[in-house]
DNA sequence: GCCTGTGAAGCTATTCACAGCT
DNA sequence: AGCTGTGAATAGCTTCACAGGC
């Protein structure tokens, strides 16, 4: 019923948003939140409708209201406990994002197999042993998995988690990962993006634009 | 003409098919190969056709000969230097995937403001203080950059790397980037992504399945 | 005038379904 | 029988365009 990338686009619209509120600004039309968020006028009216907020035509959108609405929107349920197994680079970066993101999204545990890297605290997330994986999901009630493992642990990995009740999962891995069809899985993969980039530039004449 | 996501399935595909190579596999099916890659065997033979490659219904398609013919569709044109920008934990990941990355796409160069990160080589890319940016973006002839730095500073980095003669840009920054019409650019909104697996899992009851 | 909300049109992407081949 | 290649149909998403309001 609600689609895959309205919710993207409304996750963007509400950091936008929470930005112009910092910034002290009240009010908003369709045309300038979609400037800042790289889509169109009437693509932000047709998912701001998603969320059932009504803006007014001779002020546009108030900016606290709407973000209200979107937050109320996207985090209406219980906070979703997070998980992040892999504790290399990628899943470091993760954790660093942490302080800055939502609450709603806590990041409570880290898996990794490499004992110099567990039972220590990183960004305020703790790091077991990824023997307790089990154990540590089903006792924080955790729902989201981040899968920062390599390519040939992951489908392992991800039966593990939700075996252990997790119902929806973020993929690194540059990997299919199969998963029962009640949990939402989601790729980020990275050498995927990079070639399609490299494509795209390789179709393109590079010009220097005066114009920048 | 060829559309954005034929592209970043054929990627999927030439990698599954470099794996089937390792394995020693000669022939698939489109319906193997689909499942494999997360798609349907329709999308597939689809995908392919844009290739030009043909299979045989007897035997379905070789995999040396059409991994072969993505890499030739995929990667045509010469080699597309890639340019890293910010050496954070995200950066340093990404360094790492070099090794195993296609040389058609070679990491020559990244860029930090920290001077404790420059001077030196990682994973075999040298690493540059960010005011050399476009002196060196221009002599080595890059043309795709990665920016993963912080959100303040990714328009400004945007438009720089692209004055230098950037044409492709993969951007992790949580920030809408504006770029001349003439780059392509791809944006990997790392929080996004979690924000819509967590509003998904929010929508799904746990379930403990037998059958995993 | 310029805004929002929204039905309707338009477009793009995916899937169906079958001819043709072995 | 079971496969590929592909026109045709479908589904899904985005944009248009305008009524209604200040």
């Amino acid at each position: 019923m609600i689609s895959d990338k309205t919710v993207a686009r409304l996750s963007v619209y509400r950091r936008v948003l929470l930005d112009m509120q910092d910034a002290g600004q009240a009010h908003v039309f369709s045309h300038e939140l979609a400037a800042r968020s790289g889509c169109t006028a009437a693509q932000v009216r047709r998912d701001v409708m998603a969320t059932g907020y009504t803006g007014s035509p001779v002020r546009g959108y108030d900016v606290t209201a709407l973000a209200g609405s979107i937050s109320e929107f996207l985090f209406h349920s219980e906070a979703q406990k997070v998980a992040l197994v892999g504790i290399g680079n990628l899943g470091r970066a993760l954790m660093a994002f942490s302080p800055r993101r939502n609450p709603r999204i806590p990041l409570v545990a880290a898996f990794d197999n490499d004992p110099a890297k567990v039972n220590r605290v990183i960004h305020g997330c703790r790091c077991y042993p990824v023997q307790q994986l089990e154990e540590v999901v089903e006792s924080e009630g955790i729902r989201v998995g981040i899968l920062a493992v390599p390519s040939a642990a992951a489908q392992d990995t991800a039966r593990r988690l939700c075996r252990a009740g997790v119902v929806g999962l973020l993929n690194f891995a540059p990997t299919h990962v199969w998963v029962p069809p009640h949990v939402y899985i989601e790729n980020l993969d990275l050498s995927m993006a990079l070639e399609k980039v490299a494509f795209f530039a390789g179709l393109r004449a590079p010009q220097k634009e005066i114009s920048l």
